[in-house]
RNA sequence: CGGGAUGUGGCCCAGUCCGGUUAAGGCACUCGCUUUGGGAGCGAGGGAUCGCAGGUUCGAAUCCUGCCAUCCCGACCA
């Protein structure tokens, strides 16, 4: 276990160290592609847990459509032909040959229609809809998946972007365009809920820009965060697609009244992108902080063995104070590796458990135990079967680490009306920008060249003749943040 | 696909310019003893066809040619 970089020296390279040093991934053998080892799986599935009971109880039901799609059913929407085109990856033969030194392609396994691995699956899912909705008594369909897709990336980053990653994606089909919209908003809501009560992520919620929105949707709503560098960081998409799939794979229904009616879409998606957010809101130069909801293990019990003293009687004390931790559902587990004490405070530190307990010859002569915070590093004594001290300590630092980032966004966000400033601001530092924009790409792009920063997110439509774009100095017709993205 | 760099035990790497015994060191690993309240110490041990393929040479990690791979910087992106 290597020492990692500190943030202030290359935050990049501390996330890289951070993420190799704590145990969550590994890089694969093909490039862009990472093994997610058992330590990260397990905070990855906690985070699918807390979701999926939401996604389930709001009305979805989980399936799974295949992974190999026709390279036709991607021509049919112009928009999205057009947004994933360049990275697909796509299989085009069904047979290798041994040859004298290795293995080679078989030319005449040439396949009839190329197959492309999915990049998202709103193509196939839509395909199997066209089969399923043929009258109103079909819908809605609200549909989710957790599944692998592929998208052929240049350049990669452990979590925040993969040629491969794990996500879930819901695809529902409406009758209206209004529940289409509630459904595409509500999810939102739920995706918000994620981040900040089980997270501790504190989030922006907005729309798209033209420029930034989902390939085939009408309008895709984002939820920003804000990563310790202060980058901003795209964590969650919900799109409204209106008719264009429905149209695309020619899906409609007969309503009560016997008329043929359009079929309204959304498609929503989180992707293990949300453990980058995770790393990048809450670690610190020690390593990883995860908050208590969703960490593999919340307690980490430390012995430090005594010299002479009975050592049955000292493990069987530590044992009985893990069943305790363990039968109230806290996650609790004894490092009773033959490290040192020290070694072990490190390790778990690096790999971001909330609590380390602390017993050794002291604790176990008072029956007391040394409860030692992840967050603020802070010892306290508390009694050996105090089990709800220790269940309040998880649920303060959960609570305590959501309003640390909270306020982290809210000094660097910075309001501004001169176009100068923002310029100026940008140069020094990353901010989240609150400006006004006349909506017209143009000014989008000046600013990308000028700065780098794009718009992350629309905040509010704006209906004040007063509100001056900070780019164009023309009417401006939306409030949105402006910010250097991952 | 353009520009730059790098390939040597599991990992980090010295050696390459100027060819010459058994390829050095650190981390990790195995065994033993001593340790254990903030990354333990000592001793012993295992592990490398030096990215691949040719060539030059008495002799190649080192020189030459070709290839491959990875990383960084640009055009693309949840």
């Amino acid at each position: 276990m290597a020492k990692i970089t500190k943030q202030s020296e290359d935050f990049s390279k501390w996330y890289t160290d951070t993420i190799l040093n704590a145990d969550l991934a590994d890089y694969g053998p093909v490039k862009g592609t990472m093994v997610v080892k058992p330590y990260g799986f397990s905070l990855w599935s906690n985070v699918k847990k807390a979701l999926n009971t939401m996604i389930e109880d709001s009305g979805h039901e989980n399936a799974y459509f295949p992974l190999f799609i026709p390279k036709s059913f991607f021509e049919k929407e112009a928009k999205h032909v057009e947004g994933f085109a360049k990275e697909c990856a796509v299989v085009t033969h069904s047979k290798l040959i041994a040859e004298n030194d290795g293995l080679s392609v078989d030319p005449d396994s040439k396949l009839e229609e190329e197959i492309i691995v999915r990049p998202t699956s709103e193509t196939i899912i839509w395909s199997m809809f066209k089969k399923w909705i043929t009258s109103y008594r079909d819908l809605p369909v609200m549909i989710n998946q957790w599944a692998n897709v592929v998208r052929w990336e240049m350049r990669t980053r452990l979590f925040l972007r993969t040629s491969e990653f794990l996500w879930q994606e819901g695809h529902t089909a409406h009758a209206t365009k209004e529940e289409a919209m509630e459904e595409t908003l509500k999810i939102v809501e739920i995706y918000k809920s994620l981040f900040e009560d089980h997270l501790a992520i504190p989030t922006l919620i907005g729309k798209k820009s033209d420029s930034e929105k989902f390939a085939g949707a009408e309008e895709t709503f984002s939820i920003e965060t804000m990563m310790q560098d202060k980058k901003a960081l795209q964590a969650g998409t919900s799109h409204y697609l209106g008719t264009n799939f429905g149209n695309a794979f020619d899906v409609t229904f007969q309503s009560k009244d016997n008329k043929e009616q359009p079929v309204y879409a959304t498609s929503w998606g989180v992707s293990t992108r949300v453990i980058g957010a995770l790393i990048m809101v809450h670690g610190d130069d020690k390593g990883l902080k995860i908050p208590p909801k969703v960490a593999p293990q919340q307690v980490i019990i430390v012995p430090i063995n005594p010299k002479n003293e009975d050592e049955k009687e000292f493990n069987s004390f530590i044992n009985q104070v893990a069943n305790a931790l363990n039968q109230k559902n806290i996650r609790c587990k004894v490092d009773s590796s033959d490290n040192t004490p020290g070694f072990k405070f490190n390790f778990w530190e690096l790999r971001g458990a909330p609590i380390r307990v602390e017993i050794g010859l002291q604790e176990y002569k008072d029956q007391k135990l040394t409860v030692c915070r992840r967050d603020t590093g802070e010892k306290t004594s508390i009694e050996h079967n105090d089990i709800d001290g220790i269940q309040d300590i998880l649920d303060d630092i959960q609570n305590s680490m959501y309003s640390s980032a909270a306020s982290f966004l809210k000094e660097n966000t910075i309001e501004l009306d001169s176009y100068k400033d923002l310029q100026e601001k940008l140069s020094e530092d990353n901010y989240f920008i609150k400006a006004y924009w006349d909506g017209s790409e143009d000014s989008e792009m000046k600013v990308k060249e000028d700065t780098k920063a794009t718009i992350r997110c629309i905040l509010e439509d704006i209906d004040d003749t007063k509100a001056k774009c900070i780019v164009s100095g023309g009417p401006a017709k939306h409030l949105v943040i402006f910010a250097k993205a991952y």
